[in-house]
RNA sequence: GCCCUCUUAGCUCAGCGGAUAGAGCAUCGGCCUCCGGAGCCGUGUGCGCAGGUUCGAGUCCUGCAGAGGGCGCCA
C-alpha cells in the first residue's frame, strides 16, 4: 500500500501485480490480495520448519549484527557524589543498561558514560562537613551508604550557622583553585560514593564500572576552551552580566529569546557549560557516532538547547547525532511522585530490598523445595527482575506507578511471569533427562496451528531486538517477549511435547522448547534481567 | 504568559499511517485425572472533546479541556 502511494496506483492492482511477479514456491502455501492491498501470505510448512531448525543451531538465534558498526556513547544513571540513589535514579540506570545491551548484542561498540555529580557549590559544605565529623568517621559513614544522613547533617550546619556558611564558601573557593588538601578531601568523598554506587550497580545488576565513571569536574578544564570559543564564533552575548548564547527558536517566559547561560555574572560556569565540553569530548576524543543521554523528560528543552547551540557551533557534526532518550517520572499509589511516607525521597537499596524479600517470600511459598543459596540466588533474580522489568516494560515516555503487587505478580507482563516460563522449559529438559545439544536440527514439524503460531513468534526476535534498539524503547522487546511467552504457553497446552504421539514429534517439539527458553533468556539478558534454570 | 509531555476497557498498559483497536488484572462462563494449575478456551466494555490532512487516523496537523513538567545566573 505504500507503494502504491509512491506510484500513485490503486494498492490492489499493485498487490495483484507482485502476486503475479513473485514465484514462492517452496516459501508460500498461499498468497492472496486481501482489503485495501494487503498480501496474506501463508508460508509453507516445510519452509518454516526449517527457518525454525536454522534459527535453533544458530547461537545468535537469528540476530546479526548491523552491517555498519557505530560507536555509542551511552549517557545514564549520573548519581550525585555524597547523595543518596534514590528511585529517581533507577530508570536512567535500568534504561541506560538495556540499551548498552541491546546495542552491544547489535555489533556496536557501546562506551557508557556515568556522569556523576561531582561538582559544584554544595562541595564547599560537604567537605566542611567532612572536617567536622573527621575523615574516619565521614568514611565509615559513607561506606556503609549512608549517605543521606551525611549530606543531610552537612545540609543542617549549614542551614545551622553563618561560620560554617562562610568556611563552605571558602572552601569551595579553594576547592576550584586547586588547593592540595582540598582537592585531597574532595576527593575522599568522590571515591566513598563511587565505592557505594558500585555496591548498588552490583545488586541491580547493571554492568556499569567505576572506569565508566566520567563525572562532571572532569570537564573542568575544557569550560574556558568553551566559552572562548563560543565567543570567537560570535555566539556569546553578555547578559546581564551573564555570558549567554541564545539558539533561535528558543523562547522563554514571555516569548522573549531563551538564553543559554554558559558563565554567570560571578564567572562560574553553569551546568550548560559543561554539558557542551561534554559533546565536544565525545565526538573529538571519543570519536561517537551516536551520543544518547538517558535522562529525565524535565531537562528536554536545556537538551535540545544545548544540542542546539553545539551544532551552531560545529561541535556536533551532521554525521553524528545527539538523541535524548527521555523518560517519565515513577509515581505511588497515589499518581504522584513516588515517595517515602514523610516525603523522603526512597533509597534506592531499600526498594531493592523489599523486591528481594517479597520475591524470597513468594518462592518459598510456592516452591519449598528451593532452599539455602540458591533459594537467595533465585529471590534476587525475581525480585530485582521484577523491578527492572516494570521500569523497562512500559513506554519510557510516560509515568509509570511503582506498585510492588503488580510487578511480582506471576501473572501478566511482568519479570516474575517470563522468569517462570523460561524455567518451566528448563524443567521439560530435566524431567525429560534430554540433553538440548543432543537435539536435531532438522528435527522440527510445523503440523498443529500452535506449532505454526510458536514457530513465527520465534522468528520475530531479531527484528524486535532491532526495533527496540532503533527507537531507543526497549519495552517492545518487552512486548515481544511477553507475547512468545504466551504463544509458547497455548502451544504447551495444545502439544504434549515428552508424551508426544511419536518420537519424530516429540524431538521436533523439543527442538522449539528449547529455541523458546533461549529466546527468552538471551531477551531478558538484553533487558539486564537474569533467567534462572529453576524457580 | 510561552513551551514540552501525557490522556486508549472498571484498573494497569500495548498499539510502528493500514484490515473488525489488543493484552494483563478484575468480572462472568466453560475445559482439562494436567509434561510444574503460576494453566487453557471463551465472555463484556474503550481511543478526552471538536475540526482538518489522507483512498485510509488511536497514530499526522490545528484548536479546546484535564493532568504533569519546564522557562537567567542550582545541576
Amino acid at each position: 500500500m505504500a507503494l502504491g502511494k509512491r506510484l500513485g496506483r490503486n494498492p490492489r492492482d499493485v498487490a495483484a501485480e507482485i502476486l503475479e511477479a513473485v514465484d514462492l514456491t517452496g516459501v508460500a502455501r498461499d498468497v492472496e490480495v486481501a482489503g485495501p492491498g494487503f498480501l496474506n501470505v501463508t508460508l509453507e510448512a516445510t519452509f518454516l520448519a526449517d527457518l525454525a531448525g536454522e534459527t535453533w543451531a544458530d547461537e545468535r538465534l537469528g540476530l546479526e549484527p548491523d552491517a555498519a558498526s557505530q560507536r555509542l556513547v551511552i549517557d545514564y544513571s549520573a548519581p550525585n557524589v555524597a547523595k543518596e540513589m534514590h528511585v529517581g535514579h533507577l530508570r536512567s540506570t535500568v534504561i541506560g543498561d538495556a540499551l548498552a545491551r541491546i546495542h552491544r548484542r547489535l555489533g556496536h561498540e557501546v562506551v557508557p558514560e556515568n556522569h556523576v555529580g561531582d561538582w559544584g557549590t554544595p562541595f564547599g559544605m560537604l567537605i566542611e562537613h567532612l572536617v567536622d565529623v573527621g575523615e574516619d568517621a565521614a568514611v565509615a559513614e559513607l561506606s556503609v551508604g549512608d549517605l543521606n544522613r551525611f549530606y543531610q547533617d552537612a545540609r543542617a550546619s549549614f542551614d545551622a550557622s553563618d561560620g560554617f556558611k562562610e568556611r563552605a564558601r571558602e572552601r569551595v573557593v579553594r576547592l576550584q583553585a586547586g588547593d592540595a588538601e582540598t582537592v585531597r578531601l574532595w576527593r575522599v568523598l568522590v571515591d566513598q560514593s563511587a565505592a557505594y554506587f558500585q555496591v548498588v550497580y552490583d545488586r541491580l545488576g547493571v554492568l556499569l564500572t567505576p572506569d565508566d565513571i566520567v563525572g562532571e569536574s572532569f570537564y573542568n578544564d575544557a569550560l574556558p576552551g568553551v566559552v572562548d570559543d563560543l565567543r570567537a564564533l560570535g555566539l556569546l552575548t553578555l547578559d546581564d552580566g551573564a555570558e549567554c548564547v541564545f539558539p533561535p527558536g528558543f523562547t522563554g517566559r514571555d516569548g522573549s529569546p531563551q538564553p543559554m547561560i554558559v558563565r554567570n555574572r560571578n564567572g562560574g560556569y553553569g551546568y550548560a557549560a559543561t554539558d557542551l565540553a561534554t559533546i565536544r569530548h565525545r565526538v573529538d576524543d571519543t570519536h561517537a557516532d551516536r551520543i544518547l543521554y538517558v535522562v529525565g523528560a524535565p531537562q528536554r528543552d536545556h537538551l535540545a538547547m544545548v544540542f542546539a547551540v553545539a551544532r551552531l557551533a560545529g561541535w556536533l557534526p551532521d554525521g553524528v547525532t545527539a538523541e535524548h532518550v527521555q523518560f517519565g517520572n515513577v509515581l505511588g499509589a497515589d499518581g504522584k511522585m513516588f515517595k517515602t511516607r514523610s516525603g523522603a525521597s526512597v533509597r534506592l537499596v531499600d526498594l531493592l530490598d523489599e523486591a528481594v524479600a517479597r520475591a524470597e517470600a513468594a518462592i518459598s511459598e510456592r516452591n519449598p523445595d528451593l532452599v539455602g543459596d540458591e533459594r537467595a540466588a533465585v529471590a534476587r533474580a525475581v525480585g530485582i527482575g521484577a523491578v527492572k522489568y516494570a521500569d523497562l516494560a512500559s513506554d519510557r515516555v510516560k509515568d509509570y506507578v511503582f506498585d510492588f503487587d503488580r510487578m511480582l505478580a506471576f501473572e501478566g507482563s511482568t519479570g516474575p511471569y517470563l522468569q517462570y516460563a523460561h524455567a518451566r522449559i528448563r524443567s521439560i529438559f530435566r524431567r525429560g533427562e534430554v540433553d538440548p545439544a543432543a537435539l536435531d536440527v532438522g528435527a522440527v514439524v510445523v503440523g498443529e496451528p500452535q506449532e505454526r503460531a510458536l514457530v513465527l513468534a520465534l522468528l520475530g526476535f531479531p527484528a524486535a531486538v532491532r526495533h527496540a534498539a532503533e527507537t531507543s524503547h526497549p519495552h517492545r522487546l518487552c512486548g515481544y517477549l511477553f507475547d512468545l511467552a504466551q504463544t509458547f504457553t497455548s502451544f504447551y497446552e495444545a502439544c504434549p511435547v515428552l508424551r508426544a504421539d511419536d518420537e519424530a514429534t516429540r524431538a521436533g517439539r523439543l527442538v522449539l522448547c528449547d529455541l523458546t527458553a533461549r529466546t527468552l533468556s538471551a531477551g531478558l539478558d538484553l533487558l539486564g534481567i537474569e533467567a534462572p534454570e529453576r524457580m
